[in-house]
Order: C-alpha cells, then sequence, then structure tokens
DNA sequence: CTGTTAGCGCTTTCAT
DNA sequence: ATGAAAGCGCTAACAG
C-alpha cells in the first residue's frame, strides 16, 4: 500500500505538504503542487479511508432510514427511485450511503445509535415523516444532521422534501372531471400515512369545486379483498366510473382484480394512479398516473444533507419537488 | 466518545486487556473478563470502526458489483430481491454492504480499484456472471476475494451461485405440456444472457422430448415493438396457445400488449414466465411463473463471501438454489 | 509556503 | 493472565 509519506519522500517534501495538496489547501506553490499531484498519479495513489476518519471524525457516508424493510416496500418503485437518487447524489460528492431497515423500532434506535457512537456516518435522511418519532427524536437531541423525505411537521427546524401532494391530488382529479367522469372513488391504502391523507384532501377540494361527491375507500392492500371490494359493488351497481389508487402498488392490485371481473379499462371503468414507475407506464392497461419524481425527490434529500454536513445553513426547510400527471391510455374523454 | 481508554480506566486493567476481552481472547480471567464486560456496557462502549479497520485492514464491509444502473435494471424485482438477500447475511454477521453501479465499465473498474487499495471492502459479490470479465479479472489479479451470482464459467476456481436454469425451464415446459399445450412461444429479452441461453435449452429439451417444435424469439423490452410482434403473429394466424417470458418486467410488457389487443388470458392464449415476484403474482391476471428465490440467491452470495473473508475454505464451488412452479391463472388445462 | 510534532482509537508483539 | 509500547495512515496545530 502506498501511502502519504511514500509520495511524500518521492516528491521531497513532508508528509504534510502532501496531505495539504490532497485537501486543496491554498498556500502551497504550484510548481510542488502538481509535482506531488504527478507522483501520486504515477504511484497510484488512494488515501486510506479509514485512518482519515480515525481523525476527522467524518466518515464521508450517510444514514439511510427505513421504517419497514417487507417485500412490498422493497419492490415499491417509489422507493427504489428515491433510494437511486439519494445514491446517485451522494456520490457525486463522494459520499457513501448505507441503509437500515429493521423490523422493529427500537432494532434501528440501538443500530443508529450505534452508527453516530461510532462516527459511521455524518447524516441521516429518513424516508418517512411522523410526528413524535422517536428516531427524529434522538437524532435531535445528539444533534445529528438529518433532513426527511415526506410532510414537513410544522414546529420542527428540519429540512423536508415532498411533493405538493394536495395540489398534485386536485390537479389530477380536476383533470379527471374535465374528462366527464362525476362518479369517483378513491381507494386508499390501509395505515394513517400523511401523503395518503393529503392525497385525499386534494381530491376532495377539487369534487368540491366542482359540486361532486367524494366517495373514499381504505382497503387493505390484499388481492381478494380488492375483488371482492369491487363484486360488492357490482352488486350494488355503485360502481365509481373512475378509481384513483394512491400508489402503484395497490393500482397493480386493483388491475388485478378488474381483470378478473372482466371490466374493461377503459371502456368499462376508468383508472388513475399515484405514483407512475414502470410498472402503471407498462401496466394492462397503460396508467394515467401522478408522476411525483422519486428521483428528484432523492436526489434533493442527497443535496440537503450534503450541505448540512459541510455546516452550510440551508434556510429553505420545506424543498417541494414538482409532480405532473401522465395521461395514458386508462382514462379518456367520456 | 468513550474509548478502549477510558473503560480501561474504569476497570483498573490496561487497554489491551480491554482489547484482548473484546475479540474474545481465551487467556483472560474470567473475572476480569465480566468486569470489563459490565462496564463496557454501564458506559455504553461503542468500539471505533475506523481505528479498528485502520490497523486490521479489515473494514467488515462488502462490495456489491452491478453491471447497468438503468431504470428497468433497479426495479427488476428479482435484482432487488437478490441485493435484499445479500444484506441480510452480511449484516446477520455484522458485515456493511456498498454497491457500485456505474455506466460504463472503466468507471466501475477505478471504482473497485479504489476500494480494493484504500481496504475500504474486503471482498465483492458480482451480480452477473460474464467469461473473461474485465472486473472478475481485476479481483482475481489482486486476489481479493469474491462470489458471483450467475453461471460458472468452468475453468474457474470461484463460487458460483445460481439456479439450474436448464432443469428449471424443462420442468416448467413439460409442466405447460401436461396441460394439453402443442404450440408454443418463448419470448426473450435481447442481450446475449447465459441464463437466458440456459432457459431456451431446457425449454427446447422439453419439447423435444414431446416431439413439439420450438419456437423462440429474441425480442426489445419496447411496449410497441411487442404489440406490434403479436398483431403479426394474429394476422399470421401462428398465435401460439402459449408464451413464456425470460423474465418478469418483459412479461408485464406482454400482459399490457395482449391487453391492448384484447387477447384474453387465460381464454385465447395463455402465458407463463420466469422470475415470479410480487408484480407477477398480483399481475393481470396472476402468473404462473418459475421461482427461483432470488431472496436465497442474495442469502447464499452472502454466506458464501463471509466464509470467504474469514478464510474459511469452500469445497463446493458451484452452489445450486432450487427453484419451483407457482401455478396461477394464467395457465390451465386446455 | 512548508516542516515538525503529536496524536485519533485500536490491535499486537514482546515482555513479565 | 496482563501490561507497556509501538504504530496503522492520516490531519492539524504550531512553528517557522
Amino acid at each position: 500500500m502506498v501511502t502519504i509519506r511514500d509520495i511524500a519522500n518521492a516528491a521531497n517534501v513532508s508528509p504534510s505538504t502532501v496531505s495539504r495538496v490532497l485537501s486543496g489547501n491554498r498556500r502551497i506553490s504550484i510548481t510542488t503542487r502538481e509535482r506531488v499531484k504527478q507522483i501520486m498519479a504515477d504511484l497510484n495513489y488512494q488515501p486510506n479511508h479509514a485512518a482519515r476518519t480515525l481523525i476527522t471524525k467524518k466518515s464521508k457516508t450517510i444514514g439511510i432510514i427505513q421504517k419497514q424493510g417487507d417485500k412490498v416496500t422493497r419492490q415499491n418503485p417509489f422507493i427504489i427511485e428515491v433510494l437511486s437518487g439519494i445514491y446517485t447524489e451522494c456520490k457525486r460528492h463522494d459520499y457513501a450511503t448505507i441503509s437500515t431497515t429493521g423490523e422493529q423500532i427500537n432494532e434501528i434506535l440501538t443500530e443508529v445509535q450505534q452508527m453516530i457512537q461510532s462516527h459511521a456516518v455524518e447524516g441521516f435522511i429518513l424516508l418517512y415523516s411522523k410526528e413524535n418519532d422517536a428516531i427524529a427524536n434522538l437524532l435531535k437531541q445528539q444533534s445529528v444532521p438529518y433532513v426527511v423525505i415526506g410532510k414537513p411537521i410544522n414546529h420542527e427546524k428540519i429540512v423536508h422534501i415532498d411533493n405538493d401532494n394536495i395540489l398534485a391530488a386536485q390537479l389530477l382529479t380536476r383533470y379527471l372531471i374535465t374528462l366527464g367522469h362525476t362518479s369517483f372513488q378513491f381507494l386508499a391504502e390501509l395505515g394513517d400515512y400523511e401523503v395518503v391523507k393529503d392525497r385525499i384532501t386534494g381530491y376532495k377540494r377539487a369534487l368540491k369545486e366542482a359540486h361532486l361527491k367524494p366517495n373514499t375507500v381504505f382497503i387493505e392492500m390484499n388481492r381478494q379483498q380488492i375483488i371482492s371490494h369491487f363484486k360488492t359493488l357490482i352488486n350494488e351497481n355503485t360502481l365509481p366510473t373512475i378509481v384513483i389508487t394512491s400508489d402503484t402498488m395497490l393500482n397493480q392490485l386493483v388491475l388485478s382484480a378488474l381483470y378478473e371481473l372482466k371490466i374493461a379499462i377503459p371502456e368499462e371503468i376508468q383508472t388513475a394512479t399515484f405514483n407512475d414507475s414502470y410498472i402503471s407506464a407498462n401496466a394492462a392497461p397503460p396508467q394515467t398516473a401522478v408522476d411525483i419524481q422519486p428521483q428528484l425527490l432523492g436526489r434533493a434529500a442527497g443535496e440537503s444533507i450534503m450541505a448540512l454536513v459541510s455546516g452550510n445553513h440551508i434556510d429553505d426547510l420545506n424543498i417541494i419537488i414538482p409532480t405532473h400527471i401522465v395521461n395514458r391510455r386508462s382514462t379518456q374523454k367520456l
């Protein structure tokens, strides 16, 4: 292994000089700087990460905290794209990322505690937003920098990266109204998520503007349940003309259920969903969807945490990533 | 930060003694061992990872190398589950994982080189198998331990974790033959993948046994192309009774295309796919699929690399993860 | 602009 | 069974 010492010897300077050119210190003569750099290249020098971390206490890695690590969450395109965005941005700044996905809150809590104490990470990105969250509290108390992807909690001075889900839902619903829909159903996954609440709010708002009645159903992420749900609607003759789902995965289940019940889209019913993805874009049929740009959410989170760990101040704590509607075959003019 | 020194002072022993109980050294009296352990717990001691790595040159992290990092690959459930398996297993051994996904081979190559030289990782898992691969060659040359998920390359002394894809395809095809199918089409993604070749081999073998003619088409992962493909089949009146796809993502596209062409599954055509996932299980309609157990592939890879980095010998270089057929609505007795 | 010095927290001979 | 001492590769005062 070639060390800072080796290249110091070869360049006839002291290790500290080498260290200085490494950190881009200004007050090194251009000649020595270039010479040292040349020798580093020649000898294929790689700085030792551990040694640097040991002394600076900067590990150049960011922790990512997820709540659940179950199969559905893992395979959710939204999460994957967010992670990809974070990864890209951190990598660009020469930072590594490390994920924590515990089954239980306590498990995550101790792991996070360890990471902090052993200086394994410099900051965290939380992939969820929750009031009075034990992990967030821990981070705050230990004053470890972190940012949250999700809805801002008003009394907190923490950077939140989010979409305007109320607006997004409102725009989608308005658009569907222009298509001629009057009979809506919003299918939402169970679980008391803030995002879902916001989307329902926006949906209701748009319907109210048009003097239409909202219809919202919370349902389990279970194919059989969804099939019986639609069976009931058919029997009661209360099938809406459009079903909006709160996420791709739920949408996929709805499409599967409708297929089984031989209800044709968009002829007999129409569908639209939040969280556009490869799957919804290539579903049967391709779905009209709200693209919330998860990749950008991740990138913005990465940028923010990079700023925080390098001591920069962020004055806008509330970063909003724009959304847009992608119009596909699952909806059409009535 | 509480160091080994602090707890040495508190226990009235030397740092080296503390270090010894930390590493489970035998020749420490049971009394001091217990006392030291107690104090470590009381003071909530966390070993400093960087310091340990600096001296031992063991980073307790494993590198994961992927070839492509595009959206389709990222969102492919197969990859996700493999990664999850690796992560789980490494975590169980107190190892972290770090991913590398470059756009170009050279980018990955330099990154891997860096990781090795700076002792950032102890070993690698390659998520692909390729003859005469530059990265594999680099690892071999520097004698960094690695395992690969994919087809064994015969003249190599490297642990490979794989399914028996020939057998899996053979079993699936045989099963479909028992359903009464005689007119097959195997739709494979373009790209010269060894897995795909094996699956086609098994498929052909089973058809040959039954004196049936194979029909194999390589196609781009593009919805429009697939639609025109099926249009052509309809026009030529050569629609098979069953379409087998080489992966979930391709299968999803086929379902979308068939939906558009209003060809009903399983009534007018049947479908089956490799690489079962949440998506194929809940598709329109749910797909008969070969579960290749990606989670287990990942776990086995994790186990193997753990063994290698701790210096254990692995005598069986060829680890086969069993597969099984999941029978769903997309196929039925003809 | 550059060198000297003193560690960061840990492991590991070499003693005893 | 335990301690003393050296040093992993790097950075950061401090000193010129």
